[in-house]
RNA sequence: GGGCCCUUCGUCUAUCGGUUAGGACACCAGAUUUUCAAUCUGGGAAGACGGGUUCGACUCCCGUAGGGCCUACCA
């Protein structure tokens, strides 16, 4: 049955040979909601046939990604070299049917054959496609794909339509190893089709593969799935995403305050749109996506478009989650928590995330209420207390002392009644207030901030700024 | 070098032959104002280039230029 007519079932196959790159992040998300929107199935395999530089962390990182994200597979890890035995006996029955076959060149054989072939315009070639095996049978060879050598290969892709490859553009690559190791090309080939995998949604970097990959299908006589090449994320200036650019793998996303539901849907639009929604829930996501409608061209990655829906997702955020993950940032950052903090934390939160762009901005916009008495006082927001100032605070103090209700509503009437009893607009104190509040931090509004502080410290850093200098 | 992919405001995108080429982020100006921010209003900003096809092209075709991917016994 052909892969179209089959329940759904998609796969992201990243392999742990270091961190989780946010495409890779992206290309999960699209296979994700694919799923998800066709009603399929989302798989993992983690490709690790590279035994030189995969390793079991990384395959952690790989987990903690897609579990960070919310994008967790349906179906525990298939992991591919687990697999090697049923890749072997693929290749076997590839070099019965003459789908492939064994090759004893040597490295500069190989090496002399390629500049002859680049040299020609065309693929390399082995002199062992139609030869007899050498005397010795026991030196170590490699078992090629047996490619037609002329005529042409087309992919379907959903995404950039029908491509077309010249045949004698494609080299007879390797299936296995000399040290009996399948490779990449015969591994995924095979391991999609055991998987069932429907959709392969997958890197425009592996677009030239699809064509290799599907000569490999036919040969085995299997059904090809539907490919879909998504194009590639750059960084800002057009060029190749690295660490350059600020940022690449997802855990650096999550350590500088990114909300997952925020990169899923940054992520989303990034080659991908319904008309001219920008801020939509995953279930919106969901019910609108189609590998059909991603966009041909690459794009870059928008660090002011990422803080914005990232501020969009801190603002709708609950406050206790959002004081738990300030809490996280500043035990990342080596900073000591006080007993109070998370109190303290928990009543600046929702005073300042409006302007959040991030957790770590959230830290940073409460960090006034963080701070220990005496706090240190910064040299403008010290200018602005002047003996006439500092009589005047001396007054609204005492004004304060006396203010029951400690709500902003009721400060706020406050305010305004000491602002008119000593004559002036709230201008004339509301600076200094702040600087004998914050000490210059940046801080909400007056009554927000004094809210936050709460009667005691307020009252306390106001005494402490009016006392005179040790 | 060869094969393949791509090309609308600075960025992400809408448009699926006929629009004053729309939206979002960013930017600029103004409003508000107790810092920063937020908020509100307004503004500038695009079809790479050259040929076709067509009554009519951003949209279809060809070429050029530019960018990207692949060209491993990596994935």
């Amino acid at each position: 049955m052909p892969a179209s007519e089959r329940p759904v079932v998609t796969r992201i196959a990243p392999s742990p040979t270091g961190s989780m790159h946010i495409g890779t992040a992206r290309t999960a998300l699209f296979n994700w909601l694919y799923a998800r929107h066709s009603g399929g199935t989302f798989l993992l395999r983690i490709e690790d046939t590279d035994r030189e530089r995969s390793t079991e962390a990384n395959v952690q990182v790989i987990l903690d990604g897609l579990a960070w994200l919310g994008l967790e597979p349906d179906a525990p890890p298939v992991f591919q070299f687990a697999r090697a035995e049923r890749h072997r006996a693929v290749v076997a029955r590839l070099l019965e049917t003459g789908g492939a076959y064994r090759c004893w060149m040597t490295v500069e054989e190989l090496a002399a054959e390629r500049e002859i072939a680049r040299a020609e315009g065309r693929a390399i070639r082995s002199p062992w496609r139609d030869r007899d095996p050498p005397a010795g049978v026991n030196l170590p060879h490699v078992v090629r794909f047996k490619g037609p050598l002329d005529g042409e290969t087309l992919v379907h892709d959903l995404v950039k339509g029908t491509v077309r490859f010249g045949n004698r553009e494609l080299d007879d690559l390797v299936l296995l190893r000399s040290d009996g190791a399948p490779t990449y090309n015969l591994a995924v080939v095979v391991d999609d089709h055991d998987m069932g995998i429907t959709h392969v949604i997958r890197g425009d970097d592996h677009l030239n593969n699809a064509a290799r990959q599907t000569l490999i299908y036919q040969a085995l006589g299997w059904s090809l799935p539907e490919f879909a090449h998504l194009p590639l994320i750059h960084g800002p200036d057009g060029a190749k995403l690295s660490k350059r650019h600020g940022a690449q793998a997802v855990g650096e996303f999550a350590d500088m305050g990114y909300l997952p539901e925020a990169m899923r849907n940054y992520l989303a639009r990034l080659g991908w749109g319904h008309g001219d929604d920008e801020l939509f829930s995953d279930a919106q996501a969901i019910a609108w996506f189609d590998v059909r409608d991603v966009v041909k061209a690459p794009a870059r990655l928008d660090w002011n478009k990422i803080a914005h829906v990232n501020n969009h997702y801190v603002r709708a955020a609950d406050d206790a989650r959002l004081t738990s993950l300030t809490l996280e940032a500043m035990a990342r950052r080596g900073e000591t928590i006080a007993e109070d903090a998370r109190d303290r934390l928990m009543s600046a939160v929702p005073l300042v995330k409006e302007g959040a762009k991030t957790v770590l901005e959230l830290l940073d916009l409460s960090r006034f209420a963080l701070v220990h008495r005496p706090i240190a006082i910064d040299a403008k927001s010290e200018a602005l207390l002047t003996e006439e100032v500092r009589a005047r605070l001396g007054r609204l103090a005492k004004h304060l002392w006396s203010q029951e209700d400690w709500t902003p509503a009721a400060l706020t009437v406050a305010l305004r009644a000491f602002a008119e009893s000593e004559g002036v607009g709230l201008g004339k104190f509301g600076g200094p207030l702040r600087a004998t509040l914050s000490g210059g931090l940046p801080a909400p509004d007056l009554a927000s901030a004094l809210t936050a502080l709460g009667r005691d410290e307020s009252l306390g850093r106001i005494a402490d700024a009016l006392s005179p200098r040790k």
